[in-house]
DNA sequence: AAAACGATACACT
DNA sequence: GTGTATCGTTTTT
């Protein structure tokens, strides 16, 4: 670990961290490398009628929009990605792996399509709601361990793709939380991400945090059978 | 065919 | 108790 090796926004400045201050769209609209890490310890709300789930953010991943190969939006618009081209503070939420859903932050201005996926956090409010829209979560700590694991504790899915989360009267909002101590950063590459890019440090984390998902290789799934007929 | 994943079945401690 | 491999299921390329 040399100096030289240290990750961009390893070391964030307490003052300039998201959490314990106000979040504005101009906070967004900045380079998602400086916003990823700043948003750790800010907390995400849902409100619906069954009750209000909060999460504390311990584990965050940046997409570099368009320039990024392991982003959704680097081969331009679709139907899927297209809030990652709108304002910032807004919400990208997408299927995957047939099953799942998970959510991300929007960074930056119009056309630029760069986000922060919300990969994990602690519920602080509305643990019972969590736990029942997640029965196979043994301890609270796995309640919004991993980036679909929290979107099921919140209860997002499709319908809150694009909600606005600076909007006060938005059922899925983000708000400040509490200040997290700056040496508490760490970071590493993201999860699950293959190709041009995966060696670089995008994925930050609070240190020591239970909530934390565990690292998985982004090493392609080998296909059994005859089918296949590959090595 | 591969993907920004999670639950389960096992092996092992 | 922990770690690792397998597979479910849909969207996108």
């Amino acid at each position: 670990m040399r100096p030289t090796a240290t990750p961009r926004g390893a070391a964030v400045p307490a003052e300039r961290h998201a959490a314990g201050r106000r979040l504005t769209r101009r906070f967004f609209d900045r380079p998602v490398l400086e916003v990823a890490p700043e948003l750790l310890g800010c907390i995400v709300a849902r409100t619906s009628p069954e009750g209000t789930v909060s999460v504390r953010l311990t584990e965050v991943e940046a997409y570099d929009g368009e320039n990024d190969p392991g982003s959704h939006a680097f081969r331009g618009a679709t139907p899927r990605n297209e809030v990652m081209f709108g304002p910032s503070g807004h919400i990208y939420v997408y299927f995957t792996y047939g099953m799942h859903w998970c959510m991300n932050v929007v960074c930056g201005p119009p056309g630029q399509a760069s986000a922060v996926l919300l990969r994990a956090g602690e519920v602080v409010a509305g643990e019972q709601l969590a736990q029942a829209r997640r029965p196979s979560a043994r301890s609270p700590r796995e309640l919004a361990r991993g980036p679909a694991r929290l979107t099921s504790a919140l209860g997002v899915d499709r319908a809150d793709n694009g909600a606005d989360a600076l909007d006060p009267r938005s059922p899925l909002r983000l708000l400040p939380g509490i200040a997290v101590a700056p040496d508490q950063v760490r970071t590493g590459p993201r999860v699950g991400v293959a190709g041009a890019g995966a060696s670089t440090p995008w994925r930050f984390w609070l240190d020591g945090e239970p909530t934390v998902s565990a690292y998985r290789p982004a090493i392609p799934r080998r296909r059994g059978g005859a089918t296949s007929g590959r090595l």
